[in-house]
DNA sequence: CCCTTAATGGGAGACTGGTTCCGTTAAGAT
DNA sequence: ATCTTAACGGAACCAGTCTCCCATTAAGGG
């Protein structure tokens, strides 16, 4: 969203930019629930402007005039779930903290709910740039949570010294998400458990040491 | 596509099965060349039925008739894909092995071409059920051609007895394929190698080892 | 070579999704 | 409390998609 057309200072910014209160946070918020609902329920094809409108209560010029498209619709969905970050957990050792994020991982696809969420956004991200962009601001900002749970690890001596973190992290993501966009296969917590320790061996071997 | 609709004797098979020969391989020929083209061009969300009909030269038509939607276009180019495979390379070590496949995959994945027509096909099987199967059954097939690359390497005793080839194989791939499909990092040459050395570091230390 | 009918192809019409217009509501400033 | 105008919402409008009907072409069997 945001067009950023700079013509002249008459040009009108992009609407709810300029009284961002009550009415214009309100409507964000139940066009994005009924968005999340709506992907939830039927997947990211079946996005449609009109209907959003109408389970959200909200006049669909206002849908089409703020989100302009579902991949829009879906951007703007990732924003907003990336505001609402949860925190690592920290359970002494890297080894606990990494089951426990890939427990998480497993844990969110697995959900009917999160993980039809989750398909949609990353199927629509694979349609638009913009999407994408978003979808990576998402993982990254989720990563950067997890990263001290890795440096604490690595001044325990449990992986080597100069580990990169998010490496580490990624491979443990990975195979996860190989499993649930491309292959479909169902991601078991015996799955989960495999990424953790396949991870850390390899990081164990300084497969991840930073140059 | 195949509806397998039951109902009396008297149901038309689906169109193409009962007269494959000449006309209707043709049309099929034309019409999944020219999905392939749009997709590596504009995306899953551009896919339009009437404009593969024309630049296919065929009537629109039997487009809708023969595949009903984008979806079932990319299902049956899915299919049609995994017809053609290509058989793995034999480099004398499991490490030089897997290093070929981790780059067949990095190339397959940066090609302009082949890249954005796995996208659309990842992205499609995000929506549909009945795709994700092709894509399923692709995966599926490719991975089995490799299987026997790391059974060799047993044999050599690079690896532990007993390892599971797919698994190995999995481990592989699943660090390209997040970056490419989540993160949309660039899948360079260096996350290929480290792939591989963190799959191959993984699977000595037994994590692949089947139960 | 001829016949039956599977499969194709063009075009009219319906439908869904998206856009524009303009009057109404209420945010935020004074 | 009042005013300005940002933002919303209803309804008419337009466009691109899809479906259906029926004439035409050519597979495959004799």
């Amino acid at each position: 969203m945001e067009q950023e057309t700079h013509l002249t200072e008459s040009q009108p910014a992009s609407p709810g930019t300029l009284r961002p209160g009550g009415r214009t946070a309100k409507v964000r918020r139940a066009v994005l629930d009924a968005a999340r609902d709506a992907l939830a329920e039927s997947g990211f094809h079946a996005l449609n402007m009109d209907r959003i409108a109408a389970s959200a209560g909200v006049g669909k010029t206002t849908v089409y005039r703020r989100w302009g498209s579902p991949v829009g619709l879906v951007t703007d969905l990732l924003h907003d779930m990336a505001e609402q970050s949860l925190p690592a957990s920290d359970t002494g050792s890297l080894a606990g903290d990494l089951r426990a994020n890939a427990e998480l991982v497993r844990a969110t696809l697995t959900d009917t709910r999160m993980g039809a969420v989750f398909r949609a956004v990353i199927s629509a991200a694979g349609c638009d740039e913009e999407c994408a962009r978003a979808l990576a601001g998402f993982y990254r900002t989720r990563l950067d949570e997890w990263t001290p749970v890795v440096a604490k690890g690595a001044a325990r001596g449990e992986i080597p010294a100069g580990t990169d973190p998010t490496e580490l992290l990624r491979a443990v993501s990975a195979p996860l998400y190989y499993r649930f966009t491309v292959t479909h296969e169902e991601v078991t917590a015996d799955v989960a458990e495999r990424a953790v320790t396949a991870a850390l061996a390899a990081a164990k071997d300084g497969v991840f040491a930073r140059p």
